[in-house]
RNA sequence: GGGCGUUUAGCUCAGUUGGUUAGAGCAUCUGCCUUACAAGCAGAGGGUCUGCGGUUCGAGUCCGUAAACGCCCACCA
């Protein structure tokens, strides 16, 4: 046994100890041959570096790998990245951008091997920050979105759903972002309130001078409009049915049309129809056979339909528009507002609804099939916290077809083929003389698949059958719409069964302020950073267990600190115990009393540990585990076990739930625990596959945890009331009778304090069955006599509520028993303090 | 418009089948260098659990209602 080092110091401890983990094979599953446990790993971008919310996600999922691992599962958790088509593909043009290379100037080729390096560089960054944390990821299973299994298993699914019809290619409305110049899905549209205007303007009708007032927030559109609607029940417009506008500025004519889509209640109740650049109003055209008329391009610039306009930004020429129509009195007003305006995710420039010719998965029938599987509560993805289904179940029911084809090269290339007018969809090209698709799929068409393409499906590999359904996803619920309901309608609808069993949701983390952690804000903290400071053990711990499950984080570095403060103190307990146990024989059976008491407890935490690990309830296993190690084992027992250092069983007691504590722990702090283990044990077995603490009721002793918990309630009576007294060094005491005081008089070290017996003023002390008479050289004062009176009043206040309580026949009827004498004994031991107390008052 | 969450000590948060003295960390106050740890030890103070109403012998916990803050979804010419 090497005896630890002084301090703890975390980067010793960290150092090097994971690539050892590694290269003894521990992280590996298919060792054991007990039940499966699988997690898939949420697949990092490989676009960046990790953040605290990795760092939390993956450390609720290590710590679960962990626990079931000990617990002698056969335990898998599958690392991978993700490609991260429009993310990746913005940051690779960047920096090609940025050495001086028009990325769009390459061909597919060349920039396609400038992304790959860049996935090399950042996956390579990734894995360095992986094993910071400490993540016991089994390798040997890593996968990558576009590696070549994953690729077939995509093929594989839009060919199939293809033929199934659930995958149609046709011209429709979708949401394009103009920068990264492709379209998108509607749940990468983020709307986002900002200053506005309604710009009224004024429609002249043909051979009248009449005019109707058409509000809009986007006038630049107006060139591409293609009728005025009002509703056909709207008084106020009905002789304008039928009758024609002439569109201000391009002189076009265009009809009132009746549609019950123009809203009498808002804005002046006339709409104006731009078939081609609004959603509502594409229906509206498409209801009414209206021709669109495009006049804002993919690349957001006004195009060759927009006069003199052409080539003009869509936000310059909005500009230029109201100029124009001011200057030639078509402006009637201008309202400032604050409304919604679709956002791109990725690029945050606001999107253009275009229509377009695009590849789609249909969404009821596979939504439905969610819906159904939700209401068997044999088969369902069970969320945790519950009240997150619901996010899904709504997903489900409003959802509409998925727009999956991207405009871009980093990707999985649409199986499409075309020769003329001819399509052919398949796994492999049916010749040369077709032409290949050129789109890609939306990155998350290959998230979907994750967890069952990562285990070898569509092939059914040993891994596929043995380690899936999953056992459990962890991920944050703003991803609950992107990942969580697609993996679930996907792999329900491949593999006819739940992606995994159970959901568990966390929410985000949020800096002090409670404020989103942004680059823009430049309040984001770097994980790697708290690690330096404190070391991937504290970092771990304060994640894992400081908020309840689905709840958002505000990050706190004096938490981490003082998480680093319970490490030490965990730390030097060690070295307590490591300093006492020489010579120690493993075999023993009589134990005294404290070594009862502690085992007692001991045996309680692994109970209650195990009941809130099992429920993945972290922050109680934390609150648990904390209050046991600080106060019961560091502040009680060691303090007792002093007395009997030289008893084996002490050595023995002290031995045993010093490793039954960093068992506990390991899941969190796997680092700092391996460490003292191993040092502990002298060997070099490790901690990560030593089995987890299992309850043992043979090992409760209810007498002896009384009475030593008596004992100690007894011993904190007595040392606060020499403190409310400022009793100092120069006291006596005398017992009142004999029983136990020889261990008393230790623990509040009264050598040379007691007396056989002595007259005058003194204090009584007493808990349950242990009294004594505390006398004081000084003489008592008033404030001393005032705090006991205090005392005395709320003592009868609870004393009198108590006994009105125990005197109600309906409390002591329909109350469990239990509780009942739970009572009596507490009226029991409020009245001996009060003997107590009103004998004090007698002494004064 | 539909839904969800939060509101508990100065701050950040626990409190999961309702049980009567509501907990922790940090901060504050007092006394201690007690040989594992002063990043520590021994104590103390601090809360009418957002308001109102209800169910119950008993409500932080369940029901209804109001407010503040936040989030999600949908719509917004």
């Amino acid at each position: 046994m090497e005896m630890l080092e002084k301090k703890y110091d975390h980067k010793s401890v960290e150092e090097g100890r994971y690539e050892l983990w590694k290269e003894n094979h521990y992280f590996d599953s298919g060792v054991s041959n007990g039940e499966p446990y699988t997690i898939v790993i949420p697949p990092p971008n490989v676009t960046g570096k990790l953040h605290l919310g990795h760092a939390w996600d993956t450390t609720i999922q290590d710590a679960c790998i962990r626990y079931k691992r000990m617990k002698g599962f056969d335990a898998l958790w599958v690392p991978g990245m993700d490609h991260a088509g429009i993310a990746t593909q913005a940051k690779v043009d960047k920096r090609l951008k940025e050495s001086g290379i028009n990325p769009r100037s390459l061909s597919r080729e060349e920039w396609t091997r400038h992304a790959w390096s860049w996935k090399e560089e950042y996956a390579c960054n990734i894995k360095n920050q992986w094993a910071k944390l400490g993540l016991s990821l089994d390798y040997n299973k890593e996968r990558f979105t576009l590696d070549e299994g994953l690729s077939k298993s995509v093929r594989k699914v839009f060919v199939d759903l293809y033929h199934e019809g659930l995958i149609y290619r046709g011209t429709r409305m979708i949401n394009w972002d103009p920068l990264a110049m492709t379209a998108l899905s509607n749940e990468e549209v983020i709307y986002k309130d900002i200053e506005g205007a309604f710009y009224h303007i004024k429609y002249p009708i043909k051979d009248s001078d009449e005019f109707l007032d058409v509000a809009t927030t986007r006038p630049e559109t107006m060139l591409g409009d293609n009728a005025v609607a009002v509703n056909p029940n709207d008084e106020r417009y009905q002789k304008y049915i039928g009758s024609t506008v002439i569109l201000p500025i391009v002189g076009r004519e265009i009809p009132v049309i009746a549609d019950t889509h123009a809203d009498p209640s808002k804005g002046t109740g006339v709409v104006k129809i731009t078939v081609n650049h609004d959603p509502n109003d594409y229906e509206v055209g498409k209801k009414h056979q209206l021709e669109g008329i495009t006049v804002i391009g993919l690349d957001g610039k006004m195009n060759e339909n927009s006069l003199h306009f052409q080539g003009m930004d869509r936000f310059v020429c909005r500009e230029a528009i109201v100029q124009e129509l001011k200057e030639k009195g078509y402006l009637l007003g201008v309202e400032k507002i604050i409304h919604n305006v679709g956002h791109s995710e990725r690029t945050d420039v606001p999107i253009e609804p275009i229509v377009s010719k695009q590849w789609f998965v249909k969404m009821r029938p596979l939504a439905d099939d969610v819906l159904q599987l939700q209401k068997d509560k044999n088969q369902k993805v069970h969320f945790l916290p519950s009240r997150y289904e619901k996010i899904m179940n709504h997903w489900m029911e409003i959802t509409y077809d998925w727009c999956i084809s991207r405009q871009l090269w980093w990707g999985h290339r649409i199986p499409a083929w075309y020769k003329g007018e001819e399509v052919y969809v398949g796994m492999d090209s049916p010749g040369d003389d077709w032409i290949q698709d050129e789109d890609v799929l939306d990155t998350w068409f290959s998230s979907a698949l994750w967890p069952f393409s990562t285990l070898g499906w569509p092939q059914v590999t040993e891994d596929f059958k043995r380690y899936y359904p999953t056992s459990m996803l962890v991920t944050g619920y703003d991803i609950i719409p992107f990942w969580v309901n697609r993996m679930t309608f996907q792999g329900l609808h491949f593999t006819k069964t739940r992606p995994f069993e159970y959901c568990y949701i966390h929410g985000l983390i949020r800096d002090k302020e409670g404020r989103k952690m942004s680059k823009s804000l430049g309040n984001g903290v770097d994980p790697m950073d708290v690690i330096e400071e404190y070391g991937a053990d504290a970092l771990r711990f304060y994640l894992a267990t400081s908020t309840a499950q689905g709840t958002d984080l505000r990050y706190d570095p004096e938490k981490v600190r003082s998480t680093w403060n319970f490490i030490n103190k965990i730390w030097n307990a060690s070295r307590f115990v490591m300093m006492n146990i020489n010579g120690i024989e493993e075999k023993e059976k009589s134990y005294n009393d404290h070594d009862k008491w502690i085992l007692t407890r001991y045996q309680n935490t692994i109970k209650d540990v195990t009941k809130y690990m099992d429920k993945y309830e972290f922050q109680n296993v934390g609150s648990i585990l904390y209050k046991f190690i600080w106060e019961d084992f560091c502040d009680q027992y060691i303090e007792m076990a002093k007395f009997s250092l030289k008893e084996n069983s002490t050595k023995v007691v002290l031995k045993e739930v010093l490793i039954g504590i960093l068992k506990m722990l390991h899941p969190f702090m796997p680092f700092v625990t391996e460490e003292i283990f191993q040092n502990i044990n002298a060997s070099s077995e490790t901690i990560m596959l030593s089995s987890y603490p299992s309850y043992d009721k043979t090992k409760i002793y209810k007498t002896e945890e009384t009475k030593i918990s008596d004992i100690l309630a007894f011993v904190k009576t007595f040392r606060t009331l020499k403190q409310e007294h400022h009793i100092g060094k120069e006291f006596a005491v005398v017992y009142q009778n004999n029983e136990d005081y020889s261990f008393i008089s230790k623990l509040l070290k009264l050598d040379g304090h007691v007396l056989e017996e002595k007259e005058g003023d003194f204090y009584t002390v007493s808990y349950h069955n242990y009294s004594l008479k505390l006398f004081d050289e000084k003489e008592i004062t008033l404030e001393d006599q005032m705090k006991n009176e205090k005392e005395i009043e709320t003592l009868q206040v609870s004393i009198e509520k108590r006994k009105k309580l125990l005197s109600n026949d309906n409390f002591c009827k329909k109350a469990p028993e239990s509780l009942v004498l739970e009572e009596k004994q507490k009226l029991e031991l409020e009245l001996k303090k009060l003997e107590t107390l009103l004998s004090n008052r007698n002494a004064f």
